[in-house]
DNA sequence: TTCTTTTTTTCGAAGCTCGAAAAAATGGGC
DNA sequence: GCCCATTTTTTCGAGCTTCGAAAAAAAGAA
């Protein structure tokens, strides 16, 4: 049982539909909000006002340069940049990968600071968070929130990086820790679920309602959008897609167990096969990029070792997806990272597979895209994670009339 | 871009809420509808004068004898029986259950008809559907809904049958049909969602918001409720995990595809293979009851092919489970049907291929709660859902003042 | 019988959205 | 260069809805 819509609830999700409206559209007018939203001219000019007066949107003469027609013409919102400003980090093996993105979602500054995730001490590795976070704020004043994307299992609720192959501690308080130093609010998210987000804000029609990420990297991750919404069962991690069981008994993966679908298509799982080393062998930590592409070419240019370890990848990832469409119905694919450079030497073993399950009855009609760089993706989802976020808890409860003082009394009882 | 919340329609929310806090409560007082929305004193009293007014709900008297404390008594308010009834039919292979469900969800009248599904024509078969309704609805006037539930796999959206195992005929037109007939809403899902909806119904604290029904019978179902939403992929069907493959290349399932976890789950494999026949021999169409049970106690009693059989069957589904948890993280257990009542059997194997996989890290946390007799609880799932959906469609947008008339023109517009 | 306690209804206030009409801002045509 | 048509945006009054406070109702307790 939800609670009831309050009358002065009803303006607060008007608002938030409003700013959503303009965040999506980029630089709509009243008119078009009106089209998107189907609220009245009357509601929108009125929030719009309130809005604008706050600092939240701005009017910016003519976005793009409308095509001349008669009567007034629109004018232009947009959301105002300096309205506040997010820091976004991507926390992966041996390097911190940190921006700072205005209220409007555009980069500010963005740097990469190496490190040897590894070696670190848990608090060395929490400083190193910390200090990077405080380097790239200095000197703007409106950072707003914190959010972290991070390779291996995040609790979201607690914010907590459970586990990850990238340091040998677990349960690292990575929020809490922000939380205290900055005072405030940090969200904690798996770096795939990033990649999901980004992907259905770069291209809603492709990615909407059902689809799914694939990480393909020293391990396999993925992300799911069902029903129009972030899959992350119970915890943040949910799509431990790498780990489903490909072979029961099979091929040693990084987690200890055995057959996993990453223990065939992980980077360190093809390395390993393609020099001939036995699936027993314990996975290396890390391979460079460059070695990977060289392993694909020579797949690519003769048959032997490194192609059969490919075709093995392709196998695995196949059975994988195919099972995973038994249960969700076949969706949209997008292939991130190393991988997907090697998706062309990939694909036809995978499309194999996939016809061998009931969820590729269709394989041909399944559609995959590649998109070999994942840094980029992880930190544009990770950013508007954050900036729905402030839309929503900064942005839409602030009414501008006296209701806001009932509101609040009211969350101070609650 | 969700469409905003418009001044009428907080009406018409606060209005199903209201029903829908009675309809879970069974016979809540006002101060108890109050404190379950969350909504004030005066607009429960609004609405539900409204209601009873309409005829939807009625004050009941004292519904459970309420501790007699100081003070006015509180008045229970209930549904209103009359208000409505709705039809639910379960077609499965050689029999069609059908139940008159009133607005409470009380069953009014309840009966079996048997015919040999695999024989019928077409035609056939919609009309033994169409004259079963007409059957129980005969007399009854109020029948404003007809729910049906069916073993295959189902378009919720056309309402057709695309595929089921009790009849060759595809892409039967099963709601069009009804609906034809009766001039009525007609809802059709599949059988193991139904299972789903009865058991949250029934058991709202152990299944909340995530979670798994399993039909284990001749062949295998599944359920599945995912961040509190029924899960049903693209299309109503999803929850194929029957058809998720445990050996490539393995044991001949009854889709025709090989080493589905069906083919060594159902109750034709587990027989296959303990009556000592090849995993190549094609399915039979069905298994009495009585003979399963009595391989269940061969197996219980004795080591030997029947035992071997269980134990294969257990593993199938353990190493499925565990790639569903991997998937989606471990959650309650349902385990309805057949194989329920040799759960004692199974379960040890089950654990034990859970154990070996990722989703099963805790396996011996994760929780199954058996229920052997799947038809009361399929229909029971589809009776809620044809409520629920009259609770939302016909009782919540009708508004007792002038209002009602601008939601209906705009209703036309639209 | 009167007082206390709890539930339910009534009533006025405040806020929100909406539709219609007015105002604003521009291009087109003469 | 002026006036009209057109489109966007704002303004204004009406109509609902929710809410809080106070009153009314309906019992048990003293």
């Amino acid at each position: 049982m939800t609670a009831g819509i309050r009358h002065d609830e009803m303006r607060k999700r008007n608002r938030a539909l409003v700013i959503a409206a303009v965040r999506q559209a980029g630089q709509p007018s009243r008119t078009e909000i009106v089209r998107r939203t189907g609220l009245s001219h009357s509601t929108i000019s009125a929030i719009a006002a309130d809005l604008i007066e706050e600092g939240t949107m701005r009017e910016t003469g003519q976005g793009e340069p409308m095509p001349a027609k008669r009567g007034r013409p629109q004018v232009a919102i947009g959301l105002n940049p300096e309205a506040a400003a997010v820091v976004c980090l991507y926390l992966s093996f041996n390097c911190l990968s940190i921006v700072l993105v205005d209220y409007r979602g555009e980069v500010i500054e963005q740097r990469k600071h190496r490190l040897t995730t590894l070696a670190l001490s848990r608090q060395e590795l929490l400083d190193a968070v910390v200090s990077a976070v405080a380097d790239i704020a200095r000197g703007h004043g409106r950072v707003m929130h914190i959010a972290c994307a991070m390779q291996g299992i995040a609790d979201s609720a607690e914010r907590l990086l459970l586990w990850s192959p990238i340091t040998p501690h677990s349960n690292l308080p990575i929020g809490p820790t922000l939380e205290a130093a900055f005072r405030l609010p940090v969200t904690v998210q798996n770096d795939c679920n990033m990649m999901a987000v980004a992907l259905r804000w770069l291209n809603p029609d492709r990615y909407g309602d059902n689809f799914i990420a694939v990480l393909l990297s020293h391990g396999i991750g993925m992300g799911l959008v069902l029903n129009g919404k972030m899959f992350t069962g119970t915890r943040s991690s949910a799509g431990e897609f790498g780990h489903m069981v490909h072979e029961p008994g099979g091929a040693l993966c990084r987690c200890g167990r055995r057959g996993c679908i990453e223990a065939y298509a992980g980077n360190y799982a093809i390395w390993r096969k393609a020099l001939g080393k036995s699936a027993e062998e314990p996975p290396v930590a890390d391979i460079e990029a460059a070695e990977m592409e060289a392993l694909a070419e020579l797949a690519r240019r003769e048959d032997g070792p490194a192609r059969l370890a490919f075709r093995e990848a392709g196998r695995a990832l196949g059975y994988g997806l195919g099972n995973l469409f038994a249960l969700i119905d076949p969706a949209p694919v997008a292939v991130v990272g190393q991988g997907a450079a090697a998706f062309d030497i990939l694909e036809p073993e995978i499309r194999r597979a996939l016809a061998e399950t009931a969820g590729g009855q269709h394989a041909e009609a399944i559609s995959f895209q590649t998109l070999p760089k994942e840094v980029p993706l992880i930190l544009h989802g990770a950013a508007m994670t954050a900036l729905t976020s402030l839309d929503r808890e900064t942005f839409a409860p602030g009414l501008s009339t006296s209701a806001n003082g009932r509101a609040e009394r009211r969350a101070h009882v609650a």
